[in-house]
DNA sequence: CAGTTTCATGCATATTTCTGCATAAAACGT
DNA sequence: ACGTTTTATGCAGAAATATGCATGAAACTG
């Protein structure tokens, strides 16, 4: 990795999480902290981050700045830090849009190595800002509001694609009803993910969790891995554990 | 392996992959490091890549992610005003990426009802602001540098379709050379857009007007309409009007 | 204030770059 | 066509750069 590329990877981290740490910088790429720290120094003396004993932060605290509010923004790290753990190096990955898997692409460890297929331009984004993920987008007609394409032609590049691991953005789930979903369009896209994948990992958050939309994805059954921000064996997902379906 | 040759490759890996390294590119066409090092130093100098210590990146690196402001803004908004005049209800319309479409697609009075269709995800961002505009984006590998898609599953999508208006965002231009690009796949998806559509307008502001650039995409003749910054009668634009081009 | 973590400094090492030069290939002028 | 000039490329050795490690100092934590 360049020194340049690893420091517009801190950048980027710093701007999005207002807060890096030298010794987690550290791990994550794979250098010494000592570089890491010359990183911090050389970033701060262009007046890009705010240096501190530990890491460094946003100077957005000193210039007062935007910070744009996800929902439950805290959950969806948690269960992006979980999903993380799933993808290796040389895996093919499916992504459907939404804020919980732009939460994934951004804590992507910069070393991995591996090819994102998305029909959600925000997370083409996203995955675009990694230094060594391979972005395809899958094209057909764009949904506006959810920035997805969607339709006959995206759905049947999808089936083309034998990917190692799809993660599904979930907007409802329960036991009776399967995983739903409120736009026509975007469960025909879900399903042919959740068809084609090796392995189907929902990503959900608890609210969500037991509550059913108009339109069906799939049955729980249909998945392999359900990621939520709670604890495996809490008891809400129960149902879903003895299922068959494992839990992180 | 011919040195402009040779570049071409280096910068579209550069606009692929937002970097490259010395030692792999030496590697990988079997010349020296010198000379890749000779050829990274060039295209820095022309201002095409940044060269770092290691290789090369993409020169989005230097003027930082955030606040980039578009060189050339004023000149681009009259471009795309006369642009928007050609755009009736009903048309299906290509359109490359580029800050010159970008001004486009911002300025689109917002009764038009039109098919626009791109390879250019900042671009698809911006007609999806639009209420009256249908919007398709061509899938494929995405460019991190341009976030445009190509490769041969674009250029086959974009041969499919029949559209009455192509904006080329261009790079340079020349009554010799023709309109000229740097980066090979962009030449290919432009060379497809150029070949498919009923009418090719190339947008191009007057600082690129006679130059020209490595790699061809069509000749000046295959242009139907040229729009630039300046009054259509300037002496800068004879050259291609005597062509029978139609300047705006 | 004691213990832990983080930092700065100097130094060692590996990698990359620069410089000058030699050679080969291409372009040019007459 | 021939010799000359320009250009492109590779190579060797010196210089610069990037990085990690060891040490003691400084900063945080409770």
């Amino acid at each position: 990795m360049l020194k340049k590329e690893r420091q517009a990877y801190i950048l980027h981290q710093v701007n999005l999480h207002n807060k890096v740490l030298s010794s987690h910088l550290s791990e994550q790429m794979g250098v010494s902290e000592d570089t890491i720290r010359r990183d911090l120094a050389a970033l701060a003396q262009e007046g890009k981050i705010l240096k501190v004993h530990g890491g460094g932060l946003s100077n957005s605290f000193h210039q007062g700045a935007v910070a744009q509010d996800v929902y439950a923004i805290e959950e969806k790290r948690i269960i992006a830090q979980k999903a993380v753990g799933l993808i290796h190096d040389g895996m093919f990955v499916l992504t459907t849009g939404g804020t919980t898997i732009l939460q994934l692409a951004r804590i992507l460890p910069p070393e991995l190595r591996a090819t994102f297929i998305t029909v959600s331009l925000p997370a083409a984004f996203e995955y675009a800002n990694h230094p060594n993920i391979e972005v395809i987008v899958i094209g057909d007609k764009l949904a506006k509001n959810s920035k997805i394409t969607v339709g006959g032609e995206a759905i049947a590049k999808i089936r083309d694609i034998r990917a190692d691991l799809c993660f599904l953005g979930v907007n409802a789930i329960d036991v009776q009803a399967g995983l739903t979903d409120n736009d026509w369009e975007v469960v025909q896209v879900k399903k042919a993910m959740a068809g084609t994948a090796r392995k189907v990992v929902a990503m959900c958050i608890s609210e969500k969790v037991n509550t059913a939309e108009h339109l069906k994805v799939c049955n729980v059954e249909d998945i392999d891995i359900l990621i939520t921000e709670l604890q495996p064996k809490s008891k809400k997902l129960q149902p879903y554990s003895s299922k068959g379906i494992r839990i992180l």
